[in-house]
DNA sequence: ACGGTATGGTGTAGATTTTACACTTTACCG
DNA sequence: CGGTAAAGTGTAAAATCTACACCATACCGT
């Protein structure tokens, strides 16, 4: 490429991703023990550098998917992150990115490889450089989105009972939802079916497995919950 | 600096302005015809290089004011653009911002010297790279933010009449607010203080001057209109 | 086999919020 | 001095949201 704008200089691009799941009826992600320096040993997210070929969504979706080994993850982008000293080591500026995934799809071989765990809202660590503030706008943006559009889903598995929704829910709000107007909510959103699958898991009495459906929702619909 | 991580290549990073201003009872934005290759002479938003010793806030900040000679504007991120070949020049990665001013503090002088104009939404022509798409997404968070804080008094006068303010509100939601429920809704603020002062500019019968008082607004009062 | 227990599942009534809607007032203008 | 154009004001019906309690089921332990 010609040089257009040679006169002005460059900075290092990378990306960090807050990897949102849900366990144990709790909004988690995860993070590791950095290992490099500045900062070799605290707590981080995982994140990586742009190439110089790549784009930031592509530079996302490629550390996601080295660090899970997943591909098709729902992400979204939080926003660039630049103040001058944000990192003790150079100037870099990082753009955030969320994503949301099924913990049971994320093998736990691999998460264990890569030296992250998962990590409760509630017992959040003091993160390297700004990520703390990342992760803050990360969970408004996501809570926003999820309560606005149908991917809450994508923190369950395919098929999930109601109640697992509710708790999901319960949990990105952080305040108890009543179980009769929850499911009656539920009930207006034909492309939440019913299956005729019972889970067995969660209680003794067995509870009907419900599944989104994609292609039944569309894009007009203004979900709400 | 130490070269911490001296084996990553660095990216141009700029930053784009969507400045919107609200006149003749629409929504505008500030938008100029390019100054430089490529795309020389194409519609444009305004916009600048990140310096190595600046942040991209600051940087933002500093082609606000270099444009409107304004300081203390509200300006949000909206966020990173960065497709390898969004620009045709170089690789360069963009942070667009958008800002909100009453188009009475902008200098008109300042603003063709830049070569700058107001144009109106639904005339927005083509402009260069992704810049529409930067529109698009800055017109849905502004949208948003709007709605949900008091922040769209930064397009009027400090003094402003309820017609206006109603005028600004379905100017950004795109549809027709009635009247006596818009009004309503203004009374419960307590922060939006009517004065003794008349407008006579905008009727034979003259409105009464309203005002946003800061000092009554506090952070956790749920705003929404 | 039987009572205990823990989760699944269901409807209604009152409160609150949202929406629709029309006429009078005022001051300038011609 | 009548026409006109914007300012200002209340009510009732509809829709939405909220609070709330009991029975069903199947496993478990004894």
């Amino acid at each position: 490429m010609t040089a257009f704008y040679s006169e002005h200089s460059q900075v290092l691009l990378s990306v960090d991703c807050i990897i949102f799941g849900f366990d144990e009826g709790k909004l988690k992600i995860l993070i590791g023990r950095r290992k490099m320096d500045p900062g070799r040993g605290e707590w981080s997210l995982y994140g990586g550098f742009v190439r110089t070929d790549e784009g930031i969504d592509d530079a996302a979706n490629r550390v996601l998917f080295d660090l899970t080994g997943l591909r098709n993850i729902f992400m979204r982008q939080v926003g660039a992150f630049g103040n001058v000293d944000r990192d003790p080591g150079e100037r870099v500026v990082s753009i955030a990115y969320y994503a949301l995934i099924n913990v049971k799809d994320y093998d736990d071989h691999l998460r264990q490889e890569h030296g992250v765990e998962w990590v409760s809202f509630d017992e959040l660590p003091q993160l390297y450089s700004d990520h703390n503030k990342m992760v803050f706008k990360a969970r408004k943006l996501m809570k926003q989105k999820i309560a606005s559009g149908p991917v809450g889903f994508r923190l369950l598995p395919s098929l999930f009972t109601l109640t697992q929704l509710q708790r999901l829910y319960e949990a990105v709000n952080g305040e108890p939802i009543d179980k009769r107007n929850f499911r009656k909510r539920i009930k207006d959103m034909d492309f939440i079916e019913k299956t005729e699958l019972i889970d067995k898991t969660g209680s003794k009495r067995g509870a009907f497995l419900y599944r989104f459906n994609k292609k039944a929702y569309n894009e007009d619909t203004n979900f709400k919950l």
